[in-house]
DNA sequence: CGGGAAGCTTGCGCCAACGCAAGGAACGCC
DNA sequence: GGCGTTCCTTGCGTTGGCGCAAGCTTCCCG
């Protein structure tokens, strides 16, 4: 149970912005952050708001989201532990991107802008990692892009469903389940579709054996029959 | 005409990567600097190939694309005048994003991966300011991922042309030219449809008097009744 | 100046996906 | 344990936009 007082150094050893910082610098950054806790269903920041800190989860799931001036929700990207979010705060001027839900009862290291700045300044490497991170997102944007503009709705489904195993996979007995809550009305969101259309090509997948499905519960039960989905191969089902 | 021996420290002026630095600063980043020539057609880098140098524009124009494997091409980008590309060679460790290639011929500033991050250990601003352009240039990306994903087709052309007419538009008498050659295929890969859709969609509106087509041109007459389609406002034609 | 290439338009048929609607299942709260 | 809410499924009709195909215009180059 996280808890202000224990700042164990540890909690930041697989955080990539911190990477290359020695012991110390890494003291310094703990002593810098602060403790925030998210009930699910609570929100970090909003959509257009000044991005005033920025932050680690530690603990739990957050979605990352846009709300359209129609009231459609689309969703940026989800956040899992060791992750940061709001890293446009470290640029300044900013505003942020979406608005970050918890999805489950969550625990992130909060820094304010000016307490990130003066660690920035004395340890240059924190800027250049964010600015890893950010290239490495812009990346990722840029393939969804890609995605949206050449494929169909069931490979992109297909691509989204591939990459919340790889984001949040749980090995269970004969699959790998998503280890958070996901509705069908989420995945539409990620993939730009409606919910009866995840639906219906969930359910076709299940007939199939690929997945199998439950309430805001997804297990993949056939990796390989999904990306051959997601890579638009030919499928060798020859049998009249 | 640009030439390696004339490096007036006010071509860094206007660039966002450099603003903050002193006089020193910049005649040194220009020493550092290279200059290249892009015909039209030319390519400066392509799609995952490892970023070891980054550029700034300073006459022309260049695409950013990337290729699906199924041969589709679709847009990133285009960049223009003291706009930077390459950025993520910044960061070190990661490869292009897209593939460059010049639409007009174009001059552009470059500094190798190594030279740019000797001026970042100097100059920590330039990479605080490298970021803030990542930054916002991912924020764009989400907006379009956010139109791909919400927004019909003739809304997203809307849209498409109102970004094309702010990055490069000109005024000429009665209307807006866009300053380069936009074919129907490039719309297309921009907006995620056909050059079909998006010829017919053209034509409707050059019907309607808000824009006027030309072989690779593109002029916008009403700059209003575009921005009603692109706000999906209700227009007031009630004349039967 | 003539021929070819590149770019553009437009008609037509089709289908993937949407939107609606109705009903069913699982969960949580009192 | 009952009830309301949230989530999920599925049938059916509609349609936006695609894909094909044919023909046109503009430009370039020999």
């Amino acid at each position: 149970m996280p808890n202000p007082r224990n700042l164990d150094p540890s909690l930041l050893d697989a955080v990539d912005v911190f990477v290359g910082l020695d012991a110390e610098g890494r003291s310094r950054a703990l002593a810098a952050a602060h403790w925030i806790k998210l009930a699910t269903g609570q929100q970090v920041f909003e959509q257009d708001q000044e991005a005033d800190a920025f932050y680690v989860l530690e603990v739990g799931r957050l979605k990352v989201s846009q709300v359209t001036a129609e009231g459609q929700e689309v969703t940026i990207r989800y956040i899992g532990p060791k992750e940061m979010f709001g890293c446009v705060a470290v640029c300044g001027g900013l505003t942020y991107p979406g608005t970050a839900t918890a999805v489950l009862d969550s625990w992130a290291l909060g820094w304010t802008r000016s307490n990130i700045a003066d660690l920035a300044q004395i340890y240059p490497q924190i800027a250049l990692n964010a600015m890893r991170t950010m290239g490495g997102r812009l990346k990722d944007t840029h393939a969804r892009l890609r995605e949206m503009q050449t494929e169909r709705v069931e490979r992109r489904i297909a691509h989204t469903v591939a990459r919340l195993v790889a984001q949040a996979g749980r090995r269970v007995e004969g699959g790998i389940l998503i280890d958070f809550p996901v509705s069908r009305q989420d995945i539409a969101e990620m993939t730009g579709t409606t919910l009866h259309t995840v639906s219906r090509t969930l359910s076709a997948w299940q007939e199939r054996g690929i997945v199998e499905l439950g309430r805001q519960k997804l297990t993949v039960l056939d990796p390989h029959g999904l990306a051959i989905i997601a890579e638009d191969l030919p499928s060798q089902q020859n049998d009249a």
